[in-house]
DNA sequence: AATGTGCCCAACCGCAAATTT
DNA sequence: GAAATTTGCGGTTGGGCACAT
């Protein structure tokens, strides 16, 4: 394992000193702790303690690395931070597809979403969640939690992330969906476009590695397993079992988003809300794009167009 | 240029579950 | 088995930054 280059303090006493939660901000006066902001010289020295005496009883790891910090504070530095497999950078859109979709299963249980988004800490997706999705909700003024919110992302933005995700995988783009990834967004974009298609859970049937989109471990979801990233939606949406995992196969069984909605019998209609309006709308004012980093997603007028819609379920 | 506003995200807090003594 | 301690989780806060006024 690789040793960092330090400048702090590395004497690798064994003392210990173990702190109850109650008794911690006294330790903090006692000790004169530091907190707030990591500094250069911290991040080198807990990295260089970690590589070579490994993690765990992180109380007693701050003080033998000469830390002036909670053990706490050393855990949560290094697992969101400083750890190797972190990943930065912007969700990608698989990602916010993800999310979204186990957010809809799991509620704010943030940890077990961040298991199935390899590098990604249950912090930044919290952080996601918070600055990005209630972001929305608040501007249609209807509560995150509320059915007409969650329809409006069942039913618009995640569809239209998987139509990007698709057409960013297009033969044209330089970029292309693995096998896994086609299915995935398939496989939830018929989900989405059509609640009556068969959707009977999660089955055991996972991808081999050769086509799948990370090599990340799966995860117990009760009895069945859960892929990481966009293999789960596929498991998640089953339809006609088909192991045979081509892109023709899946392009064959498709149906379009427009198609759907352009349905005069489609589900939404059956709903009360009128999503085939709202798609014309928001094709007319370029407003839905999927729900990324952009904010201007939704102007005055879009909003109060949803708004409306909302009002009239 | 100064000030206000909102967003992003790292870090903290409190609590509960798990583990150790 | 009980108490002490550690670990992990979800909620919240606050500083820095960008942009608008």
């Amino acid at each position: 394992m690789e040793v960092y280059n330090s400048s702090g303090n590395d004497d690798n006493n064994n003392s210990s000193i173990q702190v109850s939660s109650s008794e911690e901000e006294e330790m903090m006066m006692m000790m004169e702790l530091r907190r707030g902001p990591w500094t250069v010289e911290e991040d080198y020295t807990l990295m260089n303690y970690i590589a070579k005496n490994g993690e765990g009883r992180w109380n007693s790891l701050a003080t033998s690395a000469g830390l002036k910090r909670t053990g706490k504070s050393c855990r949560l530095r290094w697992l969101n931070y400083l750890r190797p497999d972190v990943r930065r950078g912007n969700i990608t859109l698989e990602e916010q597809l993800l999310i979204l979709e186990l957010h809809s299963r799991w509620g704010n249980r943030w940890s077990k979403i961040a298991q199935h988004l390899p590098g990604r800490t249950d912090n930044e997706i919290k952080n996601y969640w918070r600055t990005r999705v209630q972001k929305h909700a608040k501007q249609l003024k209807c509560d995150v939690n509320s059915k007409q919110f969650k329809d409006t992302m069942r039913y618009l933005w995640m569809p239209r992330l998987v139509e990007r995700i698709q057409a960013a995988a297009s033969p044209s783009s330089s970029t292309t969906l693995t096998a896994a990834a086609a299915a995935a967004t398939t496989a939830i974009s018929q989900a989405a476009v059509n609640p009556h298609l068969p959707v009977i859970g999660p089955i055991n049937q996972s991808f081999t590695p050769e086509n799948s989109s990370t090599g990340a471990s799966s995860d117990s979801f009760g009895s069945t397993q859960i892929s990481p990233v966009s293999d789960l939606t596929h498991e998640y949406y089953s339809y006609p079992v088909n192991n045979n995992h081509n892109q023709d196969y899946y392009q064959v069984n498709q149906m379009s988003y427009q198609d759907s909605l352009t349905s005069p019998s489609g589900y939404f209609f059956n709903q009360g809300l009128d999503f085939q309006a709202m798609e014309v709308h928001a094709h007319n004012n370029q407003w839905f794009d999927g729900g990324d980093t952009n904010d201007n997603l939704w102007n005055a007028e879009d909003i109060w167009f949803l708004q409306q819609q909302l009002n009239n379920m």
